[in-house]
DNA sequence: GTCTATAGATTGATAGAC
DNA sequence: GTCTATCAATCTATAGAC
């Protein structure tokens, strides 16, 4: 880490700090700390504690949201090529492929897909505006494409199925980071691959349920 | 609010601001304010903030649990003495119903329910202590009943599809506060029973797939 | 039980030397 | 760009009068 230049050692130690702790919860004082830098170069580099959350959240963002994006449009241009409608099971896996393979980009990865994972439920305005402005033309196109793909479906249905998907999903990506709550002593969980297939399997089989 | 006693005011004030903003977002002092009490009253009927919040979540949360075993028993019972086990669905409405179903309780009981379900995934240590523990005996109950309902299923898919559940439902209970995201201009949004019936029959189908 | 007043620590942000 | 030093505000918690 301490080869980067301390703008980049900034955004990680935030990522990893407010990932753990939550905003709030955590002060420049601890973030410099653990990049090495000092305290006044996060105004410096930043402007303010928020621009330094806002930062954060983008650099990785704004690539996997362009990730996602590419992946449904493959989907719809093979459907259109064909001449039928995409399959529900394809778009969600274009979806959430994307997003859960993501945490192996690179250490701080991971810490960042929980804090994504968290922010989907965020009380919090910082947090929450910060990041809702940033994903919602990509769940829209989501969303969009599914009603091509489950035409039958009432609006508000779909919409609320929509609604528990993200809901399994981000509660995988904000457990990805730590051990999640200890309800059995299973011999063996799953693998990172297993748990991203069992996702899709579970939400594609609710998301297509008869109603 | 005002001709309640100062506890249950700062019980009240506590539990909706905690759920609006985070708990470290809240101030004493916004708290008291809220409740029209002195900002010394929460340590001295309190002892300080953070038993505060753990008296705020077992006001509710007790009660709550309460129900959902009376819940789970009594699936388990009928099982019993027709001599099957119990079917998954069945299990899942006595575990899910009761906890939408207190958003009903009173005004304050739907920020509460908020505040659990945001709880699931709470990164802070203080917060999510104090939830793991009251939640923890009630959540081996109905995983072992799970476990009896789809026997047929590894233990570790079981729990990988529980957490799902898990994920969907206090995604659920995290946007029942505030609007959710606004993915679509749906004409008409599903009120309450409707969602809970809508997340029940997602949850069951996902948690009854074939492997 | 309720209040005022304040201790004691921590926070985000900034001014100014180098 | 990086540093020291510090400001002004805020926080939790408590002591002590009533």
């Amino acid at each position: 880490m301490s080869q980067l230049d301390t703008k980049t050692r900034i955004l990680d130690a935030g990522e990893h700090l407010f990932a753990r702790d939550g905003f709030h919860n955590t002060s420049l004082r601890t973030i410099t700390s653990l990049a090495k830098a000092n305290l006044a170069a996060v105004n410096y580099h930043f402007g303010s504690k928020e621009a330094l959350l806002r930062a954060v959240i983008e650099r990785r963002l704004l690539p996997l949201n362009q990730l996602r994006k590419e992946q449904i449009d493959a989907v719809l241009a093979e459907a259109a090529a064909t001449g039928t409608a995409p399959s529900a099971k394809s778009l969600l896996r274009a979806f959430i492929e994307p997003t859960l393979a993501f945490r192996s980009a690179g250490p701080g990865a991971q810490d960042f897909i929980a804090l994504v994972g968290r922010s989907m439920s965020e009380p919090d305005e910082t947090v929450r505006n910060c990041f809702i402005g940033l994903v919602l033309p990509n769940f829209r196109l989501f969303f969009e494409s599914l009603q091509r793909a489950l035409p039958q479906l009432p609006t508000a249905v779909l919409m609320a199925r929509v609604q528990f998907t993200l809901g399994a999903m981000s509660h995988v990506m904000c457990t990805s980071n730590k051990p999640p709550i200890n309800i059995s002593a299973a011999p063996q969980p799953l693998d990172d691959d297993e748990l991203a297939e069992q996702l899709l399997q579970f939400v594609s089989t609710g998301l297509e349920a008869p109603q």
